[in-house]
DNA sequence: CTAGGGTTAG
């Protein structure tokens, strides 16, 4: 029967009659490829295909079909790019079969452990609570940690600021023999001092030299830097001037955390004096030095400096660009304002506060989760909490993923969206809303979409200190509109914002949602909850 | 795969 209906769609999806090859084998392939190819996942969604593919795995489990490596390739890309559409009763169906053939003595080879595919997959989605959990299971159930999990699993902890789960996993990884390398070290030194732990990450970077792992430049970077963010300024440029001295492990990075540091004291004259040490070394100025020098020139009310800049830095022709990009939106800001002062009718807020909570799962959603179908027992299951997760297909997703702020490359194309959001910085500092709204809507007018969650959090933000909230819901519609993905910071500024509007009950279900879908708390957020208890 | 700017925070 199965066969029958399996060949023809095979047949008519490829437009090859399947000959020799098993059916199943093939029908897996064509159809994994293409939920893969973006044009065709939507036609095969909507054809309900893809909810074939689970069945089908089943039948060749059934029949004795192996995966061949082909398939199993597709089955892992499957899988990646099903965790992320949260698919997960797909996933899961291609997980266990993944796992099952990995198991099957080396006739399929997989290049990693699915293990480790779905747990990083998870990570990765912000799904860290689960990801532990699933860990937990594949181990009890006899499958072995490989150093890439250690590694996966102790950076998605550090990136969420589980520094308990990071050191645990840590010290169980060194226990069964596995030897960090200096990178992992790295991301736990990172970590440790973003949540403010800098006894703790003394002894880590201790605990590196002892064991012989050797530092690198960005060990120390991420040292320095963490010494300033944790009031220990001094050590910090102590340290700097001793690597410098031993002309090692310094880099125009390095170099631009420090100049950074003296912009943050207002040390102008020294932060500048570095740019030039920088140049003469043969580092180059990149656009986020720039950016922190530009920054701490209008904090100090020493605007003028940006022309001395140009003497200071020769390095190509960055410098002058940002200037005639910040003369230009000058001239252009002096246009007349085309909307009236409170900019309401900029951003038309549609519909009520209250479906601020549709963007964070509603009720119903919640209540169809609790009367799911009892678990059906899956014959391969190694981690039975993969399979609740399945279940729960219409469970809400985490609210924003792992992902740290996009990196600054040297890409010409972020340059505008960079050069804004520095501008915007400096006139919301300056309390200039409507020289920043100015700047923003000049920006909308180009058809500049691919503006950061930054600039959208930043106008919001300012919207919600002043009470303009039907203006900072404009905002949050728009990015939405724009597919622009709300981080940790944007939920801060919800949950300011309806706590400001005296609407701490909303307020508060929406902290509880971060906390229990399994996302990961920022440490400001954990740092509040903290407070919150010892008031209580 | 790990580091630096601009947003959130009594």
């Amino acid at each position: 029967m199965r066969h029958g209906r399996v060949t023809t769609v095979s047949a008519a999806i490829s437009g090859v009659s399947p000959a020799t090859k098993s059916p199943y084998t093939q029908l897996c392939n064509v159809l994994l490829v293409a939920s893969l190819s973006k044009t065709l996942s939507q036609s095969v969604c909507r054809t309900g295909l893809i909810g074939e593919v689970p069945d089908l795995l089943i039948s060749m489990k059934e029949d004795g079909v192996n995966l061949d490596q082909t398939t199993s390739k597709v089955l892992l890309d499957s899988l990646i790019s099903s965790v992320k559409r949260n698919e997960l009763r797909l996933a899961l169906s291609i997980f266990f079969k993944l796992l099952e053939a990995s198991d099957n003595n080396g006739e399929v080879s997989v290049s990693y452990l699915p293990g480790n595919v779905a747990v990083n997959e998870l990570l990765v989605v912000g799904r860290v609570k689960d990801a532990l959990i699933v860990w937990d299971e594949l181990k009890v159930s006899g499958h072995e940690p490989d150093n890439s999990t250690y590694r996966i699993l102790i950076q998605g902890c550090c990136k969420s600021y589980r520094m308990d789960d990071a050191m645990r996993i840590f010290g169980e990884m060194q226990y069964n023999g596995f030897v960090p390398d200096t990178i992992l070290y790295n991301s736990l030194l990172d970590g440790t001092l973003k949540a403010r732990k800098i006894v703790e990450a003394c002894q880590m970077f201790e605990k590196m030299v002892q064991e012989g792992v050797r530092a690198s430049c960005w060990t120390y970077n991420i040292l320095i830097d963490g010494l300033f963010r944790n009031e220990r300024a001094e050590a910090g440029f102590t340290l700097f001037c001793d690597l410098k001295k031993k002309g090692q492990f310094v880099d125009a990075i390095t170099f631009s955390i420090v100049v950074l540091q003296l912009c943050r004291e207002g040390k102008l004259e020294g932060a500048v004096k570095l740019v030039e040490e920088m140049e003469t070394r043969g580092f180059s100025v990149d656009l986020v030095t720039i950016s922190s020098l530009l920054i701490g020139f209008h904090k100090q009310g020493r605007w003028d400096w940006k022309e001395k800049l140009m003497k200071h830095v020769r390095e190509g022709n960055l410098v002058p660009n940002v200037l005639r990009w910040n003369a230009g939106v000058e001239a252009s800001l002096k246009r007349p304002q085309s909307k009236d002062k409170d900019y309401t009718p900029m951003f038309p807020s549609k519909g009520s506060f209250l479906d601020i909570m549709s963007m964070v799962g509603s009720e119903e959603d919640e209540a169809r989760t609790e009367e799911v179908t009892p678990i059906e027992v899956d014959p391969w299951s190694s981690s039975p909490y993969m399979g609740q997760l399945a279940d729960q297909s219409n469970r809400p997703k985490p609210l924003f993923a792992l992902a740290r702020g996009q990196r600054v490359e040297a890409k010409p194309e972020s340059f505008d969206v960079d050069m804004m959001n520095t501008f915007l910085s400096i006139y919301l500092s300056k309390g200039d809303l409507s020289l920043a709204c100015k700047l923003f809507e000049i920006f909308n007018e180009m058809g500049v979409t691919d503006l950061t969650s930054y600039t959208y959090n930043s106008m919001m933000s300012s919207f919600v200190k002043k009470g303009y909230f039907q203006t900072a819901r404009g905002v949050l519609d728009q990015m939405g509109e724009n597919f622009c993905e709300a981080d940790i910071a944007t939920y801060n500024i919800i949950i300011q914002g309806l706590g400001k509007m005296g609407r701490a009950d909303l307020a508060s279900a929406v902290l509880d949602r971060l906390t229990t879908q399994g996302g990961y708390l920022d440490i400001i957020i954990r740092c509040e909850l903290q407070h919150d208890d010892r008031s209580e």
